[in-house]
DNA sequence: CTTCGAACATGAAACGTTTCATGCGACGGA
DNA sequence: TCCGTCGCATGAAACGTTTCATGTTCGAAG
């Protein structure tokens, strides 16, 4: 069905190495030739096979991008960025979906394997050791681990520090004058969470506040931060916190949610941060304070590291960029807290 | 670097033959033999070469979809659906971004067809006629299209009715009690915005109800349904309506947001219905009633007609799938409206 | 003891490229 | 006139599979 070189060569009236050199370096062909054979080509509707090409030359243009959750707009971002640096190295992206789950990341690993990529950006899902990664690298294929792990020796990484995004978050809401701040999201057992509410203490206590009042919650949703405003509302108010900081922008949005429909305003009465920076922070009724990721640059770091990687071959230094987040302050947690108290 | 089967072969000290025969047909070679080979696949740490495979085999097992956004809920949804089916199937999946841009998303159908992929889902970026998917199509690979140009000749296709879905959410409020309903989106050029309006507009007339008042917005954001609303609540209270169909979620709550800072009540004062039914829309401050489509399904359906019309090759006949989109009624347009006016 | 077939294993051909050493004119300089 | 070069075209080899017609071996049936 499909035309092949020969039979380009064959109507053009060349040889078939001819053609192969009309589309590789066309300059070394004279331009008539070139023309016969470009015209043949239009002719016969010829498009290249990739296999073949691909099985001769040993190497691939295609960057696979491994992601925990296509839905997620941290990783939809973090895939733009890494698209502007493959394709402007003349390169294509093509992105997998893991679920979380991890026989199918494990089976997109091997057919990426199979298909000799050029290399793999990946957030694994599980956290730990990753003799499956280490083997592609002594392999030869350029791994770039995005948001894990950064230590582990055989992958660069990037990553965002979600201490100090703690930190920063609670800083500001320190320098605001508040004092009683609590913490709101969980699991712990998450990295990122344990990490943000991490941050915010060591902020605290090197302000010489108390330690902030821990609310878990079993998963990072709106309705999750609805639930855990319920409760803090339910505090007396002498022990009512003034501020909250919370894991995540679904659980500030709950949170800003429940407490507007408790009659408290925000951020006259409690000043609220989120984390993320989602799209929906800035539109929500109080617009979000909101601690923000560089999530394309992210995506445009661990690129550049692959192709680097891939450049460099056997003398590659394996590098562990760290990016710092930043606070973007809107009217949640605008104004100064007046007074003590 | 990478060993292939004519080492493990040596390694096994079986034929080439062989080994792929293990790998392929593993029934019809003996136990031993097979475990040897087995075994010294392990230990050389060999991978197939797919390139060589799909070159000798001339097809792949790869179905790629092209979308306009990778971070559209939509789009990942449909994702989703797709992935189940092509894997359920035995194949995969890799996503292309064409990011609403002509001409990246001819380079992915470039790549696409020069990988020689099983076929391609897409949403294409323009809206019209197709010249370059009739003529992949024309060569044999199968084209679905999504939520696009349902009707055309050459390609499957599968779509929501958008006209069903203004006119359900319509006749929702209509049976409501409402009688003085208005339109917020825009804008019209938008095929899915002005089917929503038309089936809301038809829904209205059948019902002998006044046509709905259009405040058209520049774009479908938070903030331009915010800037609709403040439109509507400037209107004198007699010429106000009671209930405002969305053009879709986002509006919705911005819509939502700004009829609260105006003290007005939803659903007492004004009743809201939004489209698409994202995530927010159940967890907004008052749960939004809206309009959802099949999403998963839909992308679900694209696989199967793609792998169908794969298997089927030459006498396949092309169908058009559409579906109809169901309301998810919430708090929002909850209540019946009491007495007429 | 021969013959047949079953059960496997074998090796060469083919898939469509890219690459590279080689061929072939023509042209300019000695 | 002859040689060296230059510019371009050529064709065969190689990439790593799969497939298929062809061996080979062994045991059972005649």
């Amino acid at each position: 069905m499909a035309a092949s070189i020969k039979e380009v060569a064959q109507r053009a009236g060349v040889s078939l190495g001819t053609v192969s050199n009309v589309l590789n370096r066309p300059d070394i062909v004279s331009p008539q030739t070139r023309t016969r054979v470009l015209e043949a080509i239009e002719e016969l509707g010829f498009v290249r096979n990739d296999s073949a090409r691909q099985l001769r030359a040993g190497r691939s243009r295609t960057v696979a991008i491994v992601v925990l959750d296509v839905s997620n707009p941290f990783f939809t971002d973090v895939v733009r960025g890494a698209e502007a640096v493959v394709e402007g190295a003349g390169g294509m992206v093509v992105v997998c979906n893991s679920g979380g789950d991890s026989a199918r990341e494990h089976r997109h690993l091997d057919v990426l394997e199979e298909q000799r990529v050029q290399g793999i950006l990946v957030t694994p899902v599980s956290d730990g050791k990753q003799p499956r990664l280490d083997r592609m690298a002594k392999r030869g294929i350029p791994v770039v681990l995005v948001d894990r792990g950064a230590g582990l020796a055989n992958q660069c990484s990037v990553a965002v520090d979600d201490v100090l995004g703690g930190r920063i978050a609670a800083q500001h809401l320190a320098e605001r004058g508040h004092k009683r701040i609590a913490f709101v999201g969980g699991p712990t057992s998450l990295r990122q969470v344990a990490d943000r509410l991490a941050g915010a203490q060591a902020a605290l206590s090197e302000q010489g506040l108390a330690a902030p009042l821990v609310v878990e919650t079993p998963v990072l949703s709106v309705s999750a931060g609805r639930q855990a405003a319920d409760e803090v509302v339910a505090l007396p108010a002498a022990r009512r916190p003034t501020a909250i900081f919370c894991a995540n922008d679904l659980v500030a949005l709950g949170v800003l949610q429940a407490l507007t429909a408790h009659g408290l305003r925000v951020p006259d009465d409690i000043a609220l941060v989120g984390y993320d920076d989602i799209e929906f922070a800035a539109g929500a009724a109080v617009p979000l304070s909101s601690v923000r990721q560089p999530r394309e640059q992210l995506g445009r770091t661990a690129a550049q590291l692959l192709l680097e990687e891939s450049t460099d071959g056997e003398h590659h230094e394996h590098r562990h960029v760290v990016f710092q987040p930043e606070l973007a302050v809107r009217e949640s947690s605008a104004k100064k807290r007046r007074g003590t108290r």
